[in-house]
DNA sequence: ATAAAAATAT
DNA sequence: AATATTTTTA
């Protein structure tokens, strides 16, 4: 027991131990920022959570683990729930004008919480959700660290690439790979070695050309650059994938991964090897309602309307976790809030709502999947190369903003 | 075939 | 950093 404390607190910064749960909560006590308290809060349940989907598997030999962690975490979330938001309302309206709902919400997700432990022994076998989710995230989350490769603008020859472009076309009828050598060369300046290659370069076209031209001539070199991938190497990572989600099932509601410790299975091995040849684009990043929760919480501790990608990254502690995705995720997420805003003035109980609701009170889906699995899993050497390497590239800095109608 | 989500380009 | 566009997935 003790030993575990040790290696949780390895990867989490100023994370906190304490020996009970009562501990934790006088720890708590002490804390006078409320945003602060639910974020620790937050993360213990977070983490007891993580190790319940652990230990799923045994539920049925470990009852009473069961039923020690699910009330462990019922309190926990409670006591957050207590803490949620309470002067800072004001910067919450931009995002959640109706505080009723918020009420409700919390109502609900009680509700919900209280049903859950109530059936959780009842309903054991249809704990079993394998789900499709689970290879999934566990894909991600080794992909994390196959930096995205970028194209690099060396290449501004239109001509040039026009050539280069015809010659794999070629080359790709005939199943040569010579087109490896003459393009390395344009992508050997990135500074890690191990950086993937990216068999073509940037368009950088003369403005003369038209949209649709342009929008054709780029789309056509995508796709053969992600040919010429699939030839090269990573036989479709996307590909196979989507295959054999949809060929699993179609519900993928809550899946509590029975997930065993170390993910080292077979199929890694591809992923390890950022090596040489990589398909050009990235791990799709799933945002599971956990993720989603922390990105909303991070939000909420920001002020919303200021808050910036980096910002919201870094306070999600989420590690893996890119500026971009997180760009990404708040412009959606923006577009969708701004969808709802001005809806719900109007007393109907439309899709509006609906999607509000989806949007804004995901914290009800805490639990379920969850995409990082690796904070506790066995971070520690990949996850640092991982770091170190997407710190010294330089493009992988972008973010997100929603509609320009803002009050900044 | 379409819509929504995520990635990438501007 | 914000937004537009493209690609992928459900």
């Amino acid at each position: 027991m003790g030993s575990v404390h040790a290696e949780l607190s390895l990867d989490l910064k100023p994370t906190f131990l304490p020996k009970t749960i009562t501990d934790f909560l006088y720890e708590v006590s002490t804390i006078g920022n409320a945003a602060e308290k639910r974020l620790r809060l937050d993360d213990y349940v977070e983490r007891l959570e993580e190790e319940m989907r652990k230990i799923d598997a045994f539920k049925r030999e470990l009852p009473l683990c069961m039923l020690i962690m699910n009330d462990a975490i019922l309190v926990l979330k409670d006591e957050s729930a207590k803490w949620r938001i309470p002067n800072s309302q004001s910067i919450l309206e931009e995002f959640i004008p109706l505080k009723k709902e918020c009420d409700q919400k919390e109502e609900i997700k009680k509700e919900k919480e209280n049903r859950d432990k109530k059936n959780w022994m009842s309903s054991v076998q249809l704990w079993n959700t394998p789900s499709v989710y689970e290879k999934k995230n566990w894909m991600s989350s080794v992909q994390l660290w196959n930096t995205a490769i970028y194209p690099t603008t060396a290449n501004n020859n239109f001509e040039q690439k026009q050539h280069l472009k015809v010659e794999n076309k070629k080359m790709k009828e005939e199943g040569k790979s010579a087109a490896e050598d003459s393009y390395q060369p344009s992508i050997n300046r990135s500074t890690n070695g191990c950086r993937a290659f990216m068999p073509f370069t940037y368009p950088a076209v003369p403005v003369a050309m038209i949209k649709e031209e342009k929008a054709a001539k780029i789309k056509e070199e995508k796709e053969e650059s992600v040919i010429n991938g699939l030839s090269l190497s990573t036989p479709g990572i996307k590909k196979t994938n989507t295959r054999e989600s949809a060929g699993a099932s179609g519900s993928i509601t809550s899946s509590n991964s029975a997930v065993s410790s170390s993910p080292s299975p077979p199929s890694a091995q591809a992923n390890l090897h950022p090596g040489p040849q990589q398909s050009s684009r990235k791990q799709r990043r799933c945002w599971s309602p956990e993720l989603h929760r922390r990105f909303v919480n991070a939000l909420q501790q920001l002020g919303g309307s200021q808050a910036t990608p980096k910002q919201i990254r870094e306070l999600m502690h989420v590690d893996g976790l890119t500026n971009d995705e997180v760009k990404s995720h708040l412009q959606k997420y923006r577009l969708h809030t701004r969808r709802i805003h001005p809806a719900i003035s109007t007393p109907a109980n439309q899709s509006s709502a609906v999607l509000g609701d989806l949007w804004m009170s995901q914290d009800q889906y805490s639990d379920s999947t969850k995409t990082t699995g690796f904070q506790s899993a066995s971070p520690e050497g990949p996850l640092q190369l991982a770091r170190s390497a997407r710190g010294s590239s330089p493009p992988e800095d972008k973010s997100i903003r929603g509609r320009s109608f803002t009050t900044t």
